[in-house]
RNA sequence: GGAGACGUGGCCGAGUGGUCGAAGGCGGUUGACUCGAAAUCAACUGAGCGGCUUGCCGUUCCUAGAGUUCGAAUCUCUACGUCUCCGCCA
């Protein structure tokens, strides 16, 4: 949620980042909207400092027999009503006015480029380089069906089409990820690990934006108020909601491994084969709490913490930065991962890191003290995949695969898998 | 799931219908004293919103929502949470 003062004082410029995003939107209700919600505003805490005189008054007149006290009640009391009028006006008046500004975008950084849709995201750098196979490279789901690592039927049969059945070394191997990733995030680049719950109820989502847009995209419990978390950016960001922190507690560094789940609306027909498109797939995701002065410095080092896994395990990536037609609805700056999938010969999305400024912070009211005492303000808040570890497996199977269809694990694994150095054919 | 108790500011804790944004303490900031923020003393010390003469005025907030009343931290109802006992369970 974005500074309704802000808006209003920069509508233009705003107006601008909305035609770049290509969300279509007319500035001028918000303004007849905040200029009704301040004018009832007026009206109503008028008749308040009204009403709370002449019940002061009544107080202290009670004992007073030659005070008329009935007729001073039923003034005020006609007061009460007409406040009560005012105050259902406005409540309706702010509720229009929050649902306009829940479901507008954040502000797009100045860095973030122009364009229309993932062809315009300009590479930002690239590392390693896509190993030359002297045979034909296969997809994971027949190097993975063939050594039983995966069962995609099994999971189908259980649940429905993107679920995957892993097993075996396979499993093994997507635990070993998990830890390896932890370690490096918790031993290497101070994060604090958590544990939180995968399930959270609305305004948390609220929170973070995934509502009250995007509900689609979520599963919802039938008889709760719970749904079930997209990522774990949703449970780490909103850790320390409503609250006020002291800046030198600031920056906050939050990592955790969750499943996450998403519905996948509206990518039908997309990645149907494979580990690729999950509707449940496992995550380590990195948070970061900070102060508007050094988010962007924090985006750099989130990125690169992210890049570490990658370059750690060997496996060729790029890194885009999102443009203006790409970018999440939530996101300021956002630099995607992109890992080298020979199967496919391209790069593939492996992680997001984004920079959401104050927009997650306003909608969950999370603020700090700066150091020298003055008022307090939104921090901002960060947000970054540390990584898909799914699609880590599936770029590990493929970039590591050899012509006999075994696979080799990458040397920073091995302590992960109990000194296996391949997984083989039976 | 059943029964009971409770939910007050950063923390602890008074307050059972008016003068209460809320005693007192702790914590914090500043000043005095001092070689020295060790002790002592003094003052200050919540947030949101609105207005303008930008420092003040007004208003709202005592878990949340609704109600009674001229007036609610205080009374009523509901929800959520915490604690204790019982049941169940990993």
């Amino acid at each position: 949620m974005l500074d309704i003062k802000y808006i209003l004082a920069n509508q233009e410029e705003y107006a601008g980042m909305l035609k770049n995003r290509k969300h279509d939107f007319d500035l001028g209700i918000l303004s007849g909207l905040d200029a009704k919600r301040r004018k009832i505003i007026g009206e109503t805490e008028d008749l308040k400092a009204k009403r709370n005189e002449g019940s002061k008054r009544i107080g202290m007149a009670k004992n007073d027999p030659s005070l008329d006290v009935p007729a001073m009640k039923a003034e005020i009391k006609a007061m009460g009503d007409k406040i009560k009028e005012l105050d259902t006006e406005l409540a309706q008046v702010e509720e229009e006015l929050h649902t306009h500004l829940m479901t507008l975008p954040n502000k797009l950084s100045a860095t973030t480029p122009i364009g229309n849709d993932e062809n315009d995201n300009p590479v930002v750098r690239t590392w390693g380089e896509p190993k030359k196979f002297d045979f034909e490279p296969k997809p994971h789901w027949d190097i993975a069906e063939a050594l039983g690592i995966m069962d995609f039927e099994k999971g189908v049969m259980l649940a429905q089409s993107r679920f995957t059945v892993l097993q075996g070394l396979g499993a093994r191997m997507e635990r070993a990820l998990v830890n390896f990733m932890l370690d490096l995030h918790t031993k290497e680049h101070g994060y604090l690990e958590v544990e939180p719950p995968f399930m959270v109820r609305s305004a948390i989502l609220e929170g973070t934006g995934q509502l009250p847009k995007f509900a689609e995209d979520l599963y919802k419990l039938q008889n709760d108020d719970l749904w079930l978390i997209p990522t774990a950016e949703v449970p780490l960001t909103n850790l320390n909601r409503e609250s006020i922190l002291e800046e030198k507690d600031l920056p906050k560094y939050y990592t955790a491994y969750t499943p996450c789940f998403r519905r996948e609306a509206g990518s039908a027909g997309r990645d149907v084969r494979g580990l690729m498109r999950q509707h449940q797939f496992d995550k380590v995701e990195m948070v970061k709490i900070c102060t508007p002065e050094t988010s962007y410095d924090e985006l750099e080092k989130l990125t690169s913490n992210a890049e570490d896994v990658l370059k750690i395990l060997n496996l060729p990536y790029h890194v885009v930065n999102l443009c203006s037609g790409d970018i999440g609805f939530g996101s300021c700056k956002t630099y995607d991962l992109e890992v080298w999938l020979p199967s496919q010969n391209k790069y593939r999305e492996i992680s997001s890191c984004s920079n959401c400024e104050d927009f997650q912070a306003r909608r969950m009211n999370l603020r700090y003290r700066p150091s020298d005492g003055s008022r307090p303000r939104f921090v901002h808040t960060l947000n970054g995949s540390g990584i898909a570890v799914g699609r880590t497996l599936i770029a590990i199977i493929e970039n590591y695969q050899n012509e006999d269809g075994s696979i080799t694990i990458p040397e920073a694994l091995v302590p992960y898998m109990n000194g296996l150095t391949r997984i083989d054919l039976r």
